[in-house]
RNA sequence: GGGCCCGUGGGUUAGUUUGGCCUAUACUUGAUGGUUUGGGACCAUUAGACCCCAGUUCAAAUCUGGGCGGGCCCA
């Protein structure tokens, strides 16, 4: 026995996390990946409940904010390329001319969108003439409408959002919820009369991601992209980078300022007060399935899951013990199911007929973050066993159980919050010299103020990559790690997923 | 983008080096019946696999090529 205990799960320990993660994802029953396309799994039931609840929270911050829901189309004709093509183009043409030639990179060929999407070439057995592509992202789809929405400044701001799959011919390796070609995506855009009214926007939505971030426990470094790794057509780019156990960061979210670039390439414009025609300024704020991605890995342990109470599926499982012994075991369980439902938490009575112990493994992994216990003893004294899934057991009593669950709740998301705390400060390292820069397993807190030119000997030397300039800056400036200069910025170098 | 490794019941695997001994091993899982039941119970019966296509050969899970899928390392 004892030995092959765990082989009957064969969960690998949380410090091999390369092997960790993908067991775990499919051992909790959160994604089956036998579905044979490569980076397209199939949601299980538990898996999807999960993440529809962190799409509850998107909902939430999405109605409390004013924006409103809308559904694109799946499909994109090829020739509404073209507009985007030309943004690049003029973009590009921008760049040349020498205005603001350091705010702006369209590098990338005009072609290299194309290798990564879904094309549809065909109906039946014909031919299209115009292809079509799955939405890699929907800004040329929603930007075709917006002209059309958009006419006058009575009608801005304009605020929508969409929670949609998008698709992305992926190369790589890909993960479960990390690197996958079919995308469970949420995805802003906004239309404001002037640049500060989207900047403002910019300022809510990284409001919403700390609200969103919170409620899930996850550690985040929000950084103003390098110009190199801004969206195409976007004046800035912020990414926002979860801190992974294994110290590697995870783009979970991402806000572009488009100023009036992308208006003036589908000519979404409006009629002011004062009678002018002028360019909208819009925003696009995404999130994906990465932040269930980030749930598993920061929370999780050797033993399965840990759910955050705010989005897991079951906050309460009870679990009737020895309910043979005594007919009063099945009824307080169900009594205590019915207050507990009425007070309005998730729960699971788990009535299957094999042993208990048998059910506490099953809903360790799943990660519940409470269980109740209920047993002849218990009934008679009055009172639940409760098992925190972060640790700790506890008689709690029968008459006030909804308050006593929400105190448990309670202090579990603060023990997660905590100890994503404390998991940043481990991982995060303040340094100043290049030679610091060589340990696995950190992220690198800097000062920095080079070129390009410095940032790519930066990146080279460190084989890391520079997330961008923190939004909160150093207080003291600091000598640059790179040109010595005192400087304020704050930049962070880690391994991406 | 470059290199390497792998694919056997639902899951983990033995067998592949040296083709025949494979009617394919073990554990786990599923189903049925019974004994059980406060941290992964036990017994009995039963179900279930060589990724796909082509080639070599008297003979392919085993060798060759391609495809699909999975994994690792480096840029």
């Amino acid at each position: 026995m004892g030995n092959h205990d765990k082989a009957k799960r064969g969960i690998p320990p949380k410090s091999d996390f390369n092997a960790w993660y993908p067991a775990i994802v499919e051992i909790s029953d959160l994604v089956d990946k036998r579905y044979p396309i490569k980076g397209m799994d199939v949601w299980r039931p538990y898996g999807w409940k999960a993440m529809k609840r962190i799409d509850a929270l998107t909902h939430a911050e999405m109605e409390r904010t004013g924006h409103d829901e809308v559904h694109f189309p799946l499909l994109i004709p090829e020739d509404l390329l073209e507009k985007e093509n030309r943004l690049v183009a003029l973009l590009k043409a921008a760049r040349d001319a020498g205005v603001d030639p350091s705010e702006l990179r369209m590098d990338e060929e005009p072609a290299g969108f194309k290798k990564e999407v879904y094309w549809v070439k065909h109906a039946g057995e014909n031919e299209l003439d115009v292809p079509m592509f799955l939405r890699p992202t929907s800004e040329t789809a929603m930007y075709t409408l917006f002209p059309l929405w958009v006419r006058s400044h009575a009608d801005l701001p304009l605020k929508t959002y969409q929670i949609v799959n998008t698709f992305r011919y992926e190369t790589k390796q890909t993960r479960s919820f990390i690197r996958v070609r079919e995308i469970h995506f949420f995805e802003a855009h906004t239309a404001h009369v002037d640049e500060e009214d989207a900047t403002r926007q910019i300022e809510e939505d990284l409001e919403i991601v700390s609200n969103i971030m919170t409620d899930l426990g996850l550690p985040y470094i929000a950084s103003k992209r390098p110009v190199w790794d801004t969206f195409p057509g976007a004046w800035y780019t912020i990414g926002i980078d979860v801190i992974m156990p294994n110290g590697r960061t995870l783009q979970v979210a991402s806000c572009h300022h488009y100023r009036d670039q992308w208006a003036q390439a589908f000519d979404l414009s409006y009629e002011a007060e004062d009678r002018t025609t002028k360019f909208c300024h819009q925003t696009t704020y995404g999130m994906s399935e990465r932040l269930l991605g980030a749930v598993v890995g920061i929370h999780g342990d050797d033993a399965g899951l840990i759910m955050p109470p705010t989005m897991a599926p079951i906050q309460v499982v009870l679990v009737p013990v020895a309910a043979h012994k005594s007919a009063a075991v099945m009824e307080t369980v169900r009594d205590v199911e019915s207050s507990l439902k009425a007070a309005g938490f998730r729960v699971h009575v788990d009535d299957r007929d094999i042993r208990p112990g048998q059910k506490y493994y099953d809903w360790e992994i799943k990660g519940v973050p409470l269980r109740l216990d209920i047993g002849p003893r218990d009934v008679e004294k009055g009172h639940a066993f409760a098992a925190r899934r972060t640790g700790g057991k506890q008689p709690i009593p029968l008459e006030s159980i909804a308050d006593s669950v929400k105190l448990e709740l309670n202090e579990i998301q603060q023990t997660l919050l905590d100890s994503s705390n404390e998991h940043r400060n481990q991982i995060v390292r303040s340094v100043n010299s290049l030679e610091q820069l060589t340990e696995d397993g950190h992220i690198f807190e800097i000062a920095f103020c080079g070129t390009d030119a410095d940032a790519e000997v930066l990146e080279k030397t460190s084989n890391l990559a520079l997330l961008g300039e923190a939004l909160e800056p150093f207080s003291e400036p600091r000598p640059c790690i790179v040109t010595g200069q005192m400087t304020t910025i704050r930049q962070h170098l880690a391994r991406m997923y």
